[in-house]
DNA sequence: GTAATATACAACCAAATGGTTGTATATGAG
DNA sequence: CTCATATACAACCATTTGGTTGTATATTAC
């Protein structure tokens, strides 16, 4: 189901750039509707540059991606690499079903 | 569904702590098995201090717990952690779902 | 054409991160 | 009891992060 993996890198950066309220905030937003650099910037109590640095980590990520509309930069989230990193979060979430499953086995092993 | 919320700040940690490969294999093997903290620290080419650290980071994020078993400690994974963290990006899929519901609307009102 | 707007980007700085070594303490083995 | 093992934790250091200001460039408005 999954087309093309993440790299290590790839993923460092995308749990990294969740890692900041603004960010998750612009990930929100930018998923839910059309928003340029300086909207996002004017919602934040810090410069445009500091918001920009911020939209640029969440581009590397591959969460958000920009366009030009002229003078104008148009953000927009990427649900897929959301998608990627649930599909990351279960398949450790079965590791932890292969160890409950063990141990099931081998209690009703001990049980006859 | 969700009992309790994670704040922002123990989000920022959660999403900290699995943005480096160490720490998620530590996640990984932890989900899956009984570990020591001196089996983790065997794995790794860094010192037993430096992995200790990454244990903390992990424990702190609440992506695992550590339990006293005589002189060593167990590592355990903690899955109801990556659910939490699963829910919160499955409500970023349901913001751009809303976007793609509005402008399928708006399409469909623009050709009666 | 000129002025205002939107963005890009470099240089700088304080704080956080991720590693190290060294020392201390508690438990288990013999 | 003594020694080895498992862990904890402090102090230190280089690099990265997250902010700043300042300057440059492209596009739109008048």
């Amino acid at each position: 189901m999954v087309v093309y993996e993440l790299s290590e890198e790839q993923v460092n950066k995308v749990f990294r750039a969740l890692a900041d309220a603004t960010r998750r905030d612009i990930v929100r937003r930018t998923l839910n509707e059309e928003v340029r650099v300086s909207d996002l910037a004017a919602s934040y109590d810090m410069s445009f540059a500091a918001v920009q640095k911020h939209v640029a980590a969440l581009e590397a990520a591959g969460l958000v991606t920009k366009i030009a509309r002229g003078r104008e930069r148009i953000v927009r989230g990427q649900p897929d690499t959301i998608r990627h990193v649930k599909e990351l979060l279960t398949a450790y979430e079965d590791l932890w079903r292969q160890r409950v499953n063990r141990l099931d086995a081998f209690l009703a092993d001990q049980t006859p």
